[in-house]
Parts: structure tokens; C-alpha cells; sequence
DNA sequence: TAGCATAATGATAACTGTTATCATTATCGT
DNA sequence: ACGATAATGATAACAGTTATCATTATGCTA
């Protein structure tokens, strides 16, 4: 039951008015920059607090964790080494098949991450070039 | 061509010896206690070297990055969020399918990383109890 | 509406995992 | 054995995140 603040409305509004993955700095500085007075340790207390709600989603990378809005539905992501862009994809399939593999192991699932690595269109064209 | 020096090899050895996920600092403790003369820094230089010829695996958990043999087959994990327990499954339809998946976003794949979190078969029974 | 309990804020210290620095030591090919 | 090159280890530095704590805002309740 933690509130929803001027601060964490702020934050909430950002994440859901974009379709990026946000670290905490990239929230901060964009919120000072739009003029709003806000610290780094209320940011990182707003995002957890608003994904405990579960009113924005986080996935974790390997250095920092990223947030975007939770307005769509569950997806898993591809991150680009080359540029680091990132694209979203879901797939039912995987999904249950992954449910499935849980099951035989006898794991009660609360979660998952899958995340795959590779080259965006655009930069493996930049490759062979 | 990083050279396979004493410190090396025993970190390679204990790690082969074992089918545990082992993160730096187990690796330097464990060294340690059975009288080697070893140093963080050298455990943290060492797993990066042979990672990269390939000599051992790695995870990247949200904290700290793990290291297990590479003499298996490629597989994915289950996490215990209550008892820290790592399983490992692998499954050739999800695979495909993810490369599948990759191949319509355009993406050149390199790598991924499946990691599913919730309860093991002990930990499960814990909880309604 | 004033008073109070409770929670949030923000500056900053502290912490964790990891990498960089640098003087010293080991390794390997000649 | 010599010398170039790389590895070692203690420790500083770094990045991301959480903890601390005095101050401020929030929302009941009387
Ligand atoms: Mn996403
Ligand atoms: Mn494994
Ligand atoms: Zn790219
Ligand atoms: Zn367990």
C-alpha cells in the first residue's frame, strides 16, 4: 500500500508516455530536465514501489535493471550488442513449453526471464560492409 | 591466448570437479581453505580468461555472475527463490523456437539466456505446511 | 481545521560485485 | 641464462543500488 506521490505519479507518467526500457538514471535525468525536483534515491524507491503495484514492469540486465510500462502484454526481449536496441517478441508456444520443463522438475514457476543476444537489422548489415 | 597458469588451473579444476554454479567469491574462498595462495583479483582474471576459451560456462544472475563446466551440453536454468537451489533443464523445441523467433525481428542470434524462477520440490512443500 | 501518526523525500554514506592500477613475480621462447 | 611478455595480488576505483537520517509532505481523526 505504498502511495503514489507527485514524484512517483511523475515517474509512472514518463514510463507509460514512452516504449523505451528505462534505467534509473535515464528516469532521473529526464524528469530534471522537464524541470521536476527529484532524487536519485526517490527514484529508485518510486520504481520499486510502482512495480510492487505492478503499474510498470522491470526486466533485469546484466549490469542494471530497466523499466518500461506494464500496459502490454507479457514479452520477453532481444538486446542488440552492437547498438543496444531492444526488441520485444512473445511466443505462446515458449511459453508453455517452458510452463512444461518446470513441471517435470518438479519447480512451482513464479517467473521468468528470457532475453536473447544478438545483432539488430540494422547493425548486422553494418557488418559485413 | 591467455596462458593456463597455476592459478588457473586449480580454479578450473575445482570447478570441474563440481556441478555447482560457483560465483568469485566461493571460488577464492574455496581455493583458499585447501591452502592455495590465491587472490580475488586473480580468481576474477582467471574465470574471465577461461570463459572466454571456452573452458567454462557463465550465468549472469540479477546480483553476481556464476561459473559451472563446460563439458555440458548447452542447457537453461531454474532458479529457487527459496533456497537458492539451481536445476538445470534443456529443452531442443524451445531452442528452435527461439531462433525462430530471432529470425523473424530481423536479429542475428548470438546468444540467449532462459532463467525461470519459483520454488523447488522441497521448498514447495515448506510452503504449505 | 488543528494535531498527529505515518510515510516519502533527498542528500549522502555505505555496500556489493567487479574492473583498473601498479609494482612485483612468474613464464616461455631464444 | 636473458629478456620480452603476461600474470599476480593488494588495493584503489567504479557502477549500480540500498541504507541512514533529518526534514517534509500526506491523510486521518478528534
Ligand atoms: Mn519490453
Ligand atoms: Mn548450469
Ligand atoms: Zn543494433
Ligand atoms: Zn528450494
Amino acid at each position: 500500500m505504498p502511495k503514489l506521490t507527485a514524484q512517483r505519479q511523475a515517474i509512472l507518467d514518463l514510463i507509460n508516455a514512452s516504449n523505451r526500457h528505462w534505467d534509473a538514471d535515464e528516469v532521473v535525468r529526464a524528469l530534471v530536465d522537464a524541470g521536476a525536483s527529484i532524487g536519485i534515491a526517490t527514484v529508485y524507491r518510486g520504481l520499486a514501489a510502482l512495480e510492487s503495484q505492478g503499474l510498470i514492469d522491470s526486466i533485469q540486465l546484466a549490469d542494471k535493471k530497466r523499466y518500461e510500462r506494464a500496459d502490454k502484454a507479457h514479452h520477453d526481449h532481444m538486446v542488440c550488442t552492437g547498438c543496444g536496441h531492444i526488441e520485444e517478441f512473445s511466443h505462446d508456444t515458449i511459453e508453455a513449453l517452458q510452463e512444461a520443463a518446470a513441471e517435470k522438475k518438479g519447480f512451482k514457476l513464479t517467473g521468468h526471464q528470457l532475453v536473447m543476444f544478438g545483432f539488430c537489422r540494422k547493425c548486422r548489415q553494418e557488418l559485413h560492409t
